[in-house]
DNA sequence: GGTGAAAGCACCGAGTT
DNA sequence: AACTCGGTGCTTTCACC
């Protein structure tokens, strides 16, 4: 939970990997005019210290057929029943992401799906929960990703500056 | 754009790389009882069809202080704006996606910030943003994620079911 | 489209400065 | 902390099925 130390060093790994977890040590050593073996260190100690906590593909999404994007807001009859509805709707396939929130809604996730037909399914399940009293969709037209590297470079461009 | 066809095999590939890239390849064809060669082929031939786009580090944003995620909704003076708007909050730093949707927004993005005083500076550019009629900001106080590796369950359940 | 073996590297730990 | 170096094991290719 607390702040981890990485120096420029550290960063400059991460931008590497960040992007491509399979550059090798040895390229990275090279343009960091440092040895392979000192990356690997440091990588090392990135992973037990809980800041690397894994590696995962990028797939296209659309190109296996699933190009439906939606976000639900999830209304409640009672707060007190949050977690509990969280819980449910962690329980639902297609539902890739979910959050407690303040403000509008009570409930917040996102919902991919084949088509609209596929995601009407996956949304009506959400609305079958007990505790449940309403839920508003906003479907996404376009989704232009940033994510991951983008925030990475967020960060590191103000660590470096 | 077109559905690509995935054996189960090619599933299963997915299936063990999704949560680790580093998995060797040696071991998935144990696995699988193939050659590791066959699993090399094919991983490169999802690569050149861009079923595989790339590969990235999965880190804990808490740990290196970044804790803070909200989601922004935004209201547009005239939708004929909406692209425009869109390449502008992409250049903004700590928005991690967005989106042009239907319902209740013109644009929704989400936001990855150190805490609230950091969020209110990425809200304010957002705000700022020529043709920015107004945003309603919903702020996630618990985060629960299934994400990539949960959405590709999904699939490959049902593909192999 | 798959195999199996061989060659080429990368990873990783031990010992050193 | 970082470097070098050597053993181990993974990747990648290729001739063959």
């Amino acid at each position: 939970m607390a702040k981890f130390k990485l120096d420029e060093t550290d960063h400059k790994i991460l931008g590497m990997l960040i992007d491509n977890t399979r550059t090798p040590f040895t390229d990275i050593a090279k343009k960091l005019l440092i040895s392979a073996g000192t990356v690997h260190v440091r990588v090392k100690k990135m992973e037990e210290a809980g800041i690397i906590t894994g590696s995962s593909l990028s797939l296209d999404y659309k190109k296996l057929g699933y190009s439906f994007i939606a976000y639900v807001g999830i209304f409640l009859e009672k707060t007190s029943q949050t977690q509990f509805v969280l819980n449910r709707i962690n329980e639902i396939p297609y539902v890739t992401v979910a959050h407690i929130t303040t403000g509008k809604f009570n409930l917040f996730c996102k919902v991919r799906a084949k088509n609209t037909e596929h995601a009407k399914q996956v949304i009506f399940k959400i609305d079958d929960i007990d505790g449940v009293y309403r839920t508003e969709t906003m479907i996404s037209m376009e989704e232009s990703l940033n994510d991951k590297t983008r925030l990475m470079r967020s960060i590191f461009d103000e660590m470096i500056s």
